[in-house]
DNA sequence: ATTTAATTTTTCCGTTAGGTCAATAACAAC
DNA sequence: GTTGTTATTGACCTAACGGAAAAATTAAAT
């Protein structure tokens, strides 16, 4: 994705005579994602910009240049992270053009466990989006969460008429599957103690993914490609 | 449960000639659970012992007092909330003596959910100790956890040998459930906008026991207890 | 009722947080 | 190469944080 600058710092400043650099590009990207890092592993309240910046290697004063500060920081990555997540998925989906619901159906999901164990910060970055009433939730809801949900209200819907898939509301049951996939790698520390394994472990990931598929499909003969 | 004074800082006063106040006990109560809502809500670095206090109707220098500091409230607030829990599980079970083990663990997971429904921040708390390394997963997983997981471990494997339950590793399978259970209501903003129904509304989460119930058990005619 | 320990509040301190602004360095445009 | 904008840094400000200590209050023990 495009890291643009943001648009209300943007507006605030002088209009620019010339183009900006590259090197604002990768500073930006660098401080997006080590904030990806700290506000998974910490919260909005409990990261520090500081902290992003040094892990970034740059002054914490650039946060605000480039973001305005703290809050669009926030929301940048939110942004930055829905937006390659839900990309990613819609482009699958493109790829995906004439097979059957079901088979549609069925590696979508298996990729979004691989991407959960890819990226376990995506998943604590939407929880603390969605756990309260909020800006960033609107935003989510309204640009990301409506279209994602509605493909695979879809799909679901398509595969529970064919009977590969349990009974119950799409979106509803899409909730679930999320939860089941993702706390294994959200608790990774403890699963690792009590498991004696990574969840991030590849044959584990595959496990998991297979696992995971085997709970909400039914009947799947000869869906899996694997 | 007891809510002691904090071991660490009652060694380190003079000794008691007087026995505590009740208003002590209280106090603590009140900060520890006022500490939960606010640690669940926003981690361990995002949550102030000043704002916690304000919740309990308390001065912030009190967490001091009665509990050694941030980092000692913290501990004694996981210590509450999970021996909370792992007392209530470990009583419905002592009262299931006899039961048999499938409709025991149906039981069992049964309560998980409805409890996940009414403290939310559980999970909450439970997902900021278990994601990192840490001295409290330590404490936990020595003396909560392990003890927990096995009960859980014998009653999946024994509904397993009878075909009542998905295939797998007892372990493996419950942080599954875990997670199909757990993960709705942490999100619980965004499911009420996308659903159009609070999860805490009692019909739902009747219904949603109902459901994370029926995808892990297998030929259950005679199990259901309603 | 008086005494004194236990509890709470008040006041203060050092540190760190996010943010501002002037000064510097790096780069695009010419 | 020079110039002037863009990007980055360094030095500060104020507010909020966790914590310490003294002062005040409350309640147990006699």
């Amino acid at each position: 994705m495009s890291i643009a600058p943001d648009a209300a710092t943007e507006k605030a400043r002088a209009p620019r005579t010339r183009r900006e650099q590259k090197r604002a590009v990768e500073t930006r990207e660098r401080i997006i994602r080590a904030a990806g890092a700290e506000f998974a592993a910490k919260g909005f309240d409990g990261a520090a910009t500081r902290s992003i910046a040094a892990a970034a290697g740059v002054q914490h004063t650039l946060v605000t240049y480039h973001f305005g500060g703290k809050e669009g920081l926030w929301q940048e990555t939110l942004r930055f992270y829905s937006h390659e997540r839900f990309e990613q998925l819609q482009s699958r989906l493109d790829g995906l053009r004439g097979v059957g619901a079901a088979t549609k159906l069925y590696l979508y999901m298996d990729d979004f466990v691989r991407y959960s164990a890819e990226c376990p910060e995506f998943a604590w970055i939407m929880g603390n989006v969605a756990a309260k009433p909020n800006p960033q939730l609107e935003w989510l809801f309204e640009t990301q969460l409506t279209r994602g949900f509605s493909a695979v209200e879809t799909m679901i819907e398509a595969a529970q008429k064919t009977g590969h898939f349990v009974d119950g509301e799409p979106r509803y049951l899409y909730y679930l599957f999320i939860g089941t996939v993702t706390r294994i790698f959200m608790l990774s520390a403890e699963v690792e103690k009590m498991l004696g394994q990574s969840p991030f472990d590849p044959d584990f990931v595959a496990m998991h993914a297979k696992t995971c598929l085997g709970l909400f499909f039914r009947n799947q003969p000869s869906l899996e490609p694997y």
